[in-house]
RNA sequence: GGGCCGGUAGCUCAGUUGGUUAGAGCACACCCUUGAUAAGGGUGGGGUCGAAAGUUCGAGUCUUUCUCGGCCCA
């Protein structure tokens, strides 16, 4: 009967989401009006914010984290859309490298063939394949979660012209004179003549050698060390010339001994740890002996020893060195180095300013580097070797050992490691690591604690070896020539190279006549060609340089380069230095790391734990906008932990969020108006509305703050908040009386009905970023404006929103409100009402509310039939609650004891 | 094993220069409503701040140690 007097809200935006099925429909429609492009018009000549994207590895699904980082990223890039910019995103793919060439070669070795009898070219053409294939698969997994970019001219490292800049960046180096020859341990077969993989690499027995050796101290900060010996054990005496270091571990406790037997050490004192002690006495049959002293192993810093040989020309220091990597599982916790012969002992070297030298050749001889032993084969060394310490009086024991060691796959044969030519960036010849940290000192970092991060990581590390023994990258553009071994420098052939490669990729090195590269200046003849390929961090490292400098659209350098905190030490990393190096600046100007995607009690997820969970459950269950939702709403400086039951949470949430558009609408019944927020007459406003206005305002500017500062979480939490308290539970909660039940053109419902639009306005352009999807369903219900909500741009609310005396006001009015709920549940819980309609209210206040409440129907704001105020000077806010008298009238549902006002 | 970062209610997060009974939303419990209805409203119960020791009149907030977790390195 009174269903017609009222104006009930309408809306066609249903309740339930339904996003799994709705959502794809919306990138049709971005699909169909071609958004990027749109986006792109909308801001032309506008300032630009470039988010480079960092390029994933074109390999496997996306899991979690890549579905974080590319939804962190469009968040963002929405977020400056809106505020006016030109916000440019290529999305961009890392194709190069090992894994994919692994791929490649396990279906070789599924169809039995083998790798050696395919072309070089034939292989990479099959990577190149693969990378284009799963870069495919990537674009629609990436579109799924709502991400916008420039998908039709996405990047790759890949691509001719990034193969043809990444040897013009090289030349750069070249040319510089910071790129340079150098030698670093890899597994070498003598018998193959080759490097292995570690792929390639077989464990099984083998008998060594093994000796105890005698180091002379030449001097130390421990005293009594400085007569003593330093002893270590090996199991491969033919190391022993190519000796440059000795390592000790800092933590470690060592100890001076005295030996008293007969023989070559009588009366020698050695170093040794304490923990060895015994195995040493027991192995090298010591009998008689004394501690003369123990101490820390970091004393032993600052220590220097002679070589064994050294009266056999060996006449160097050798330092000692604090390595993390010496134990006391065998030997005697001193550990002998030798940087051509062991990662660990090249890596300690390198750090300490002793480079690796080529010590033995393809075949496993000597060089002439090491003296004596020149075209000795190292596999016959070992009986020379000892014989020569003995004779030197510098062996304490030599046996036999048999342990697991590396042997070729293929010839079964023993494996050493050995020092072979690279390339190295150097990070002191032309100041690199300074002009690197003074670029960490330029950039911001969000959040701050990157900062100091990166700059430790480029503090200490070493020269960058930038080249590898594979076969799928970009060919190190190197040629040396034949006669004087030097490095064939001239920018004419590297932009030969670089237009060569523009034209039909790098694919030709390989195969073509090198002269091809030369050109006329120089023969082929004169100059070996390098067949070593770039290693892949070159690759993305410059990225900057192929797509932001070449591309119109961009900028250099970036606005924002956005990864997971581990590209501290991966792209963030090279990318630095590759622009400093050939720019003298970072290509970005801020950067913004995440942390890693973890499960819901913060472990990491794996098959083992059975605690993953991939992109796609979430979009067939929940859809793209919770995911997006997740994103925001986690603190991504930290990690972001994420289960079913944290999803749900979110759900929930959302519905929230959902069911507030569809108040909003269903009393707008989608009609929205977009009036000008200059014409709105805001002292003409019931104060209820002043307040909402004045609200809307002061959130918005703390939505501004959070946004500049890339805080997503608090702000999300702020809009939601905002829904929930704000709006569902005060003011549209108080508003439905006046909504359902008022005229239709009463002045007070066409106020509530102005709110109500700015409202909608507010939310959608707010939510934009993160509920992509949501948004624009709406957006295309009510707008026909823009084509897309995303066109639109952030609200610019003018001041006179702001009104500090209402808003003081209304929270004094909100305390005495809750007061009255709580008086209202009282009577509820007694049973003697229901509704709060059925209460009346006899509200005692302290005559300093007199202001306060002034104009103010306290029965509106608490929803009562009635409410009664009464001041003076004892009580603060006290509230008697009881049942409202009279009959309830069918249009609004008050009691009252006289006939409705409103309806009667 | 080392470096860095982190551990506040079941969950997501606030907690400013150390200062009164540690906050919010969600979830939960109970109640109401049935004109936002696979919605909405109200009230309420949950943390002693990873653990211990210390500095201080006073510490979630500073120091140390331990523990758990994450990233990187070895």
């Amino acid at each position: 009967m009174s269903k017609d007097q009222i104006n009930l809200p309408k809306t066609a935006f249903s309740m339930k989401a339904n996003l799994p099925i709705r959502e794809p429909v919306i990138l049709e429609l971005w699909n169909k009006i071609n958004l990027y492009k749109e986006l792109r018009n909308s801001r032309k000549g506008k300032e630009k914010f470039v988010l480079h994207d960092g390029p994933p590895y074109a390999n496997g699904n996306i899991h979690m984290g890549t579905a974080l980082n590319k939804i962190l990223k469009d968040i963002i890039v929405k977020f400056h859309q809106m505020d006016g910019k030109d916000s440019v995103y290529v999305p961009g793919w890392d194709c190069h490298g090992l894994p994919i060439e692994w791929k490649i070669e396990e279906q070789y070795k599924k169809n039995k063939k083998n790798k050696n009898e395919v072309p070089v070219v034939e292989f990479r053409k099959e990577c190149r394949a693969f990378a284009e294939k799963w870069i495919g698969v990537h674009k629609e997994q990436f579109k799924r979660l709502g991400v916008i970019g420039d998908w039709e001219n996405y990047y790759s490292t890949m691509s001719y012209d990034a193969e043809a800049q990444i040897v013009r960046e090289l030349g750069k180096f070249l040319k510089e004179g910071s790129l340079y020859k150098g030698f670093k341990p890899v597994l070498w077969s003598t018998v193959e003549k080759t490097a292995l993989a570690d792929a390639e690499v077989e464990y099984q027995d083998h008998k060594s050698d093994t000796i105890y050796v005698s180091f002379p101290v030449k001097s130390s900060n421990i005293k009594e060390v400085e007569s003593g010996n330093i002893i270590i054990w090996t199991t491969t005496p033919w190391t022993i010339p190519a000796n440059k270091a000795l390592a000790f571990n800092e933590s470690l406790e060592y100890l001076l001994i005295e030996i008293n037997d007969n023989g070559d050490f009588k009366d020698k004192k050695i170093v040794i740890a304490e923990a060895l002690l015994e195995s040493v006495i027991k192995n090298c049959e010591i009998k008689k002996y004394k501690t003369i002293k123990k101490f820390k192993g970091k004393q032993l810093n600052g220590t220097i020893c002679n070589h064994p040989f050294l009266e056999l020309g060996y006449d160097y220091e050798i330092p000692m060195l604090e390595a993390r990597f010496v134990t006391t599982e065998q030997g005697t916790g001193i550990v002998h180095c030798a940087p051509s012969h062991g990662p660990d002992d090249f890596n300690l070297c390198l750090n300490n300013g002793i480079k690796a030298i080529e010590t033995v050749d393809g075949d496993g001889k000597y060089t002439k580097n090491v003296s004596l032993f020149e075209g000795i084969h190292i596999f016959k060394a070992n009986p020379i070797v000892i014989e020569k310490l003995k004779t030197q009086k510098k062996l304490l024991k030599n046996g036999e050992l048999i342990h697991s060691y590396p042997h070729s796959w293929r010839s079964k044969a023993p494996l050493v490691h050995r020092a072979t030519p690279q390339w190295f960036i150097s990070m002191e010849s032309h100041k690199l690591r300074d002009k690197a940290l003074k670029a960490i000192d330029e950039t911001t970092f969000y959040p701050s604690k990157g900062k100091e991060r990166l700059k430790s990581m480029i503090e200490t590390r070493p020269d960058w070896c930038v080249s590898r023994q594979r076969v799928w990258g970009v060919p190190l553009p190197i040629f040396v020539n034949k006669k004087t071994n030097e490095i064939l420098i001239d920018n004419e052939v590297f932009e030969t190279i670089a237009k060569i490669y523009e034209k039909e990729g790098s694919d030709c090195w390989f195969s073509d006549d090198p002269q091809k590269f030369l050109g006329k200046k120089y023969k082929s003849e004169d100059f070996v060609k390098l067949s070593d390929i770039v290693e892949v961090w070159f690759d993305s490292g410059s990225t900057h340089s192929f797509v932001l400098e070449k591309r119109a659209d961009l900028k250099w350098p970036a606005s924002m380069y956005l990864e997971g905190s581990d590209q501290h030490r991966g792209w963030f990393h090279s990318s630095l230095l590759q622009s400093c190096g050939t720019r003298g600046r970072a290509p970005f100007e801020s950067i913004l790391s995440h942390g890693f995607v973890v499960d819901g009690k913060g472990l990491k997820m794996s098959k083992s734990l059975g605690n993953v969970i991939a992109p796609e459950d979430i979009l067939k269950k929940y859809g793209a906008d919770i995911l997006r939702i997740w994103v925001a709403s986690s603190n991504y400086a930290e990690d972001l932990r994420i289960d079913y039951s944290i999803l749900d949470q979110h759900s929930e949430s959302y519905r929230k969020i959902r069911n507030t558009f569809r108040y909003l609408l269903g009393n707008l019944n989608d009609k929205f108006t977009d009036k000008g927020f200059e014409e709105l007459n805001i002292e003409k406003l019931p104060e209820l509305e002043q307040y909402m206005l004045h609200k809307v305002f002061s959130l918005n500017n703390r939505f501004i703050n959070y946004f500049k500062n890339y805080d997503f979480h608090n702000l999300y939490k702020e809009l939601l908040n905002f829904c929930t308290v704000d709006l569902s539970a005060f003011y549209f909660d108080i508003r439905k009386d006046t909504l359902y039940c008022d005229p239709i053109n009463s002045v007070k419902r066409q106020s509530s009905i102005v709110v109500l639009n700015v409202l909608l306005n507010s939310l959608l352009k707010w939510f934009a970023p993160i509920l992509s999807f949501t948004t624009e369903e709406i957006y295309q219900l009510i707008s026909k404006k823009n084509k897309s909500i995303h066109l639109e741009k952030f609200l610019d609310f003018p001041k006179k929103f702001e009104n500090k005396k209402i808003a003081e006001k209304w929270s004094e009015l909100i305390k005495i409100r809750e007061i009255c709920n709580i008086s209202i549940e009282e009577k509820r819980t007694s049973k003697e009402i229901g509704s709060s309609l059925e209460a009346e209210l006899q509200i005692k206040l302290n005559n300093k509310f007199k202001q306060i409440v002034k104009n103010v129907d306290l029965s509106e704001l608490c929803i009562t039939s009635k409410a009664e105020i009464n001041f003076d000077d004892q009580s603060d806010i006290d509230v008697v609650t009881q049942k409202a008298l009279g009959n309830k009238c069918p249009v609004c549902w008050k009691i009252s004891l006289d006939p409705c006002e409103r309806h009667p």
